[in-house]
RNA sequence: GGUGGGAUGCCCGAGUGGCUAAAGGGGACGGGCUGUAAACCCGUUGGCUAGCGCCUACGUUGGUUCGAAUCCAACUCCCACCA
């Protein structure tokens, strides 16, 4: 099987530029990059599908550049975006690069004759000289075209937010950047996202007429849900590669939850197993859908991959005892490890003698914003203290309510756990 | 620069002097059903209070009034049309 056979079965491939790639790259190893916007010190689960697909290009014996957008984040790509977005200070974008970066390393090899690169695109694109820029580069792009690109367009055609001359702009920087690599390390393929189709193509562009370079372009598609919601944002939030940011546990969570239709595809998009190993998953969500393997199988792989076998261990483990019931058979090394994933507040044993209010102590500990909100929930009877339903508002928290190790397992609703440590 | 319109709770949006903690929708949260799902059904959605009730809130600051989101003035920001 080639490279494209997998990348089609997988379905990586959304457009590319030539449809002589697959063979092209059959023919020789080449390098290929792919951009990261330092937008946050994190990169989401939204990047995966970029970082995987790089992976698989090394995997064939390609040579993958992972470009850090350090300069191009100073300025911000319109693409996809319905508005302008607010400027992010150098040290915000400094502090993000580092932060990705240090996550891009765990996903690619940077050993061996196709070493993975890891780069950043502030060390060229902060050195350039303006004039120098606008008669080298600025006189290859026709402003008519720029106008026709769907992300300006769209930009100009809503009054209510409009667009910047700097983030019009953008295109050239990333533009550059190809042909920059094109120039330094040989690159010949830019890869990402569906929406970074305009600039992949315009660094193409700029690649051939400075240089005369050939150059390849080829999208991945935007990954999508079953039910038309956004993926990769859930109760929470967004779902990030960071574990400060998003628990092992949340990040296997969210996994695990993934609908039916769904599931399927993403074993292709985010695993590396093979079409032998999720066809019989496939077929047991339809014939045994209750116990869910599929998903059980993709949250254990892509947990597996982003934060290692430990985390892994500790997120399962987890699951099982939060879900399947009786806390007070865990001893405390146990209970310890298993909601080490889950918020926490250590308070003093006093507490207890005085016969506080379980309300007030959970407010003090920052489960709740307020008595209200927490005697809402209780109400609704949405809070559970060792996983038993309180139906009193006025109960009392006292030494009784001890687990092991002086500690009480807070619920509210159905999975959101909180850890009480009483000293 | 001129003229007109607007700013309401997480978001959209109704409300033109007391019955408004503010309709309706969305979102979010909780409960039920279930597979820790989808769909569906029910409930909650400013703070304090066991409750009576009290306090804070409708761009900002002042004013009118027994009483203001609602009336007046100034200011700030946004939008539309014209130049």
């Amino acid at each position: 099987m080639t490279l494209f056979d997998e990348l089609n079965w997988r379905g990586f491939v959304k457009q590319m530029t030539h449809e002589e790639l697959p063979a092209v790259l059959e023919k020789e190893p080449m390098t290929l990059y792919c951009g990261f916007d330092p937008t946050a010190d994190s990169l989401h689960i939204g990047s995966l599908l970029p970082i995987l697909g790089l992976a698989h290009f090394q995997r064939r014996g390609h040579t993958p550049i992972a470009l850090v957008g350090g300069g191009t984040g100073l300025i911000g790509d319109p693409s996809g975006k319905t508005q302008e977005r607010a400027m992010l200070s150098r040290d915000d974008v400094q502090r993000n690069v580092e932060g990705i970066r240090g996550q891009l390393e765990r996903f690619l090899d940077f050993d061996g004759a196709n070493a993975a690169r890891l780069i950043n695109n502030a060390d060229w694109l902060c050195e350039i000289r303006l004039l120098d820029f606008l008669r080298d580069i600025g006189k290859y792009f026709s402003i008519n075209m720029m106008l026709n690109r769907d992300s300006v367009r769209m930009r100009l055609e809503d009054r209510d937010h409009g667009i910047s001359y700097t983030e019009f702009s953008y295109i050239l920087l990333q533009s550059y950047d190809f042909l920059y690599l094109n120039e330094k390390y040989g690159c010949r393929l830019q890869v990402g996202g569906a929406d970074q189709w305009g600039n992949i193509v315009s660094g193409m562009d700029l690649a051939r007429r400075l240089r005369n370079a050939e150059t390849f372009g080829m999208t991945f598609p935007l990954v999508t849900k079953a039910d038309g919601s956004k993926f990769g944002k859930s109760e929470g939030g967004n779902i990030w590669l960071d574990a400060e940011r998003t628990s092992p546990y949340r990040f296997y969570q969210f996994w695990l939850n993934q609908a039916d239709a769904d599931v399927g595809r993403y074993l292709r998009y985010f695993t590396f197993l093979s079409l032998e190993e999720i066809e019989p998953l496939e077929r047991a969500l339809v014939e045994r859908a209750q116990e869910r393997a599929a998903q059980r199988r993709l949250a254990e792989e892509v947990t597996l991959l982003v934060h290692g076998e430990t985390a892994l261990d500790n997120a399962v483990r987890a699951s099982r005892a939060m879900f399947g019931g009786d806390l007070s058979a865990l001893d405390s090394v146990t209970l310890r490890d298993v909601f080490s994933e889950v918020p926490s507040a250590e308070l003093s044993t006093g507490t207890l003698d005085r016969d506080a209010l379980l309300l007030e102590v959970l407010v003090d500990a920052g489960v709740f914003a307020s008595k209200g909100e927490a005697r809402r929930l209780v109400r609704n009877g949405g809070l559970y203290v060792n996983n038993q339903r309180v139906d009193a508002e006025d109960q009392k928290l006292t030494g009784t309510c001890l687990l092991s190790g002086g500690m009480v397992v807070v619920r509210t609703g159905k999975k959101n756990y909180f850890l009480l440590k009483f000293t």
